[in-house]
DNA sequence: TTCTAGATTTAGACCCATCCAAAAAGATGC
DNA sequence: GCATCTTTTTGGATGGGTCTAAATCTAGAA
């Protein structure tokens, strides 16, 4: 109580000092300290005023792992991808970083590799770490019994990009098929017939329903020429499909790249070819990273703002945290043709289709 | 002790078992089961398989959080990084990732945004999660003192790619000094006499050590021009920058850019304006990611491996957690030249410099 | 002046593992 | 059989918060 002004203030080693030190220092319970921490407004604001004093005086730190063993939060949260190195990612990471900071929460970053086994074990560890919930990228693989485990564990759990396991489920990702059907729209306009895709596997949802979107769009306009060549999803990828199908009779006069690195590629190997992007044979990427804006030439894309969706998980995940039993949700943002030299069209850009708006997964 | 198989396993609420739980089931104390759990070689064998049953068959989840109130370590790390959508640190995160995984470790990661104020409550919210250590690439305008705070706070703290305040400290990275200076020698061999360097701001420890090796090297090779342009490091700058730079009389031979984004644009600036990538100008770029194999043309490139950059950070910072008082080291890889059309040499592929070795910082 | 609802504050149990010192059990030597 | 070492095991204190229910303190009502 009294102002022991004889010494120097007794600061001991930085960190050691804990709610009953700053209890003592400004004469009331560590009840009270505790629940000004929490900002709870129990607290008459004198008493307040008082202990915020002592904390900044004594130097006090905070102890989160004292607080979650009797709480019922951490403020932490799981977050897995598939592939750290890929731009697309980065930027979901730095929106779900943006959304969870504004929160007071951070969040476990893990790269599986899209390997099962490796996700199984951060998973783990996640549940020992105690973490409020998950965001998940499922690895390829995974098998769909996860989400029902991920339940038992009693930990919410958001997927992004792909889903599996039965709905209902928490998911966040970018209408896929709609936006391969603004790719197909505006090729259709542009007066091509004979529209192929090229790139992904079977297994992934997110690749599902790009090639559902290419078959309905097709069906849409009373398309026959249908060609669609399975393959991974990168550059190199892109380049060995494309001379594949240039080789092809009838060739297509465009094609619809899985994403942005797949028609970069394509349009390096249409180069090497002898022909020329956006004359010679239209292409559209999915994704608009940055490049596309700088490419040789500049790429129409499909934008699925990867940002953006980072940021929806996020707080999808901190919605259901807040209550564990609400419905199920599905935020699936509407993507946004940019369209650019690549397909042929004039070089001036034109805003193309609706504003974001929800759509649904299948 | 009597296997109680009257009722089915009184397999209680999932997760809500306990180490007294499974001292109960197994007929030994709570000690001894956090002994079997820490692998200490101190328990019977017959006690550990007997434990190790008992916590199988119930379903027992570690509690971290407990363990590390009353422990030393969280097993936890924090990792901070300026720009998680550049696929450079997607790469690092990566190895920093798989390094960490092996340990047992996981991490913690903000995307500082270049902001000290994020970064600083981040590291801010690291201590009251007290993880072990941080790895930080520091956020341009971080402050030296942040390092002697961190220090203060007993954190250990492994600095990345950049550096702050005053030696020693621990520290991970390439060594771009060398970088350069194999840039520069390659030229000079191919006959280029005058060599622009482009891109970056002095505030970078990492910037400086590139523009020194680039002084260095043109000293060495009693070479008189000398040309360097400040600028940010993007694709975007690289276009804007090399227009600048070819619009003067005389004109370089060649240029070194701070990384591959900016050699992208600067080559896309010169098709603009009508000259050939190493024809008309010969241009290197540094990092080597993986478009530079598959650009038009591909790029010659100083690789500087951040995926093992990654790797590295993380050891060290193992090393120094084990080992608080250890005397700081500086792991810097060497960089190595990757050839490629961009310089106008052959198209094969040359082998260029020394394997990887340990260089020194300055 | 006494009573009471509402606003504040608090004591003490509790969360779940780890640490330490000391006890118990087993092995060995004479 | 007993003393002496080892090897194993263990009780109880401890870490630093949060939770609950109850205690205390107001100010306005009766």
């Amino acid at each position: 109580m009294a102002q022991d002004t004889a010494r120097p203030s007794p600061r001991r080693d930085s960190s050691s000092i804990t709610l009953q030190d700053i209890a003592a220092h400004s004469g009331v319970s560590r009840s009270t300290v505790s629940l000004v921490l929490r900002e709870s407004p129990l607290v008459a604001d004198r008493t307040r005023l008082k202990v915020q004093r002592s904390i900044k005086e004594l130097g006090y730190v905070y102890n989160r792992g004292a607080a979650a063993l009797r709480g019922s939060r951490t403020s932490t949260l799981g977050v897995v991808v598939y592939d750290i190195a890929n731009p697309f990612f980065g930027a979901m990471v730095a929106g779900i970083d943006a959304a969870l900071n504004k929160e007071g929460y951070v969040s476990f970053l893990a790269n599986s590799e899209d390997s099962p086994q490796r996700q199984q074990r951060f998973l783990e560890r996640m549940r020992e770490h105690s973490v409020d919930g998950i965001l998940l990228c499922p690895a390829e693989g995974t098998p769909p019994s996860l989400i029902d485990t991920l339940a038992e564990w009693q930990l919410p759990c958001v997927q992004v990009l792909r889903h599996i396991g039965a709905p209902p489920f928490d998911y966040a990702s970018s209408d896929f098929v709609l936006g391969v059907h603004q790719a197909v729209d505006h090729l259709v306009a542009l007066g091509h017939r004979r529209i192929a895709f090229l790139g992904g596997y079977a297994e992934h949802s997110a690749t599902q329903e790009r090639w559902q979107g290419y078959a309905e769009a097709l069906a849409h306009h009373g398309l026959d020429y249908q060609r669609l060549i399975r393959g991974n999803v990168t550059r190199s990828a892109g380049l060995e499909l494309i001379e594949t199908l240039m080789r092809e009779a009838p060739r297509p006069t465009a094609v619809i790249c899985h994403n942005d690195l797949v028609a970069f590629g394509a349009m390096l190997g249409l180069k090497r070819l002898g022909l020329t992007p956006g004359q010679d044979c239209a292409v559209i990427g999915t994704d608009d990273v940055e490049e596309a804006t700088l490419g040789d030439p500049a790429l129409t894309s499909v934008a699925t703002h990867p940002y953006a969706i980072g940021e929806e998980a996020a707080r999808l995940a901190l919605r259901r945290i807040a209550d564990p039993d609400g419905a199920r949700e599905q935020v699936v943002l509407a993507p946004r043709l940019q369209v650019r030299e690549s397909c042929g069209g004039s070089l001036t850009e034109t805003p193309a289709t609706s504003p974001a708006t929800a759509g649904s997964p299948p």
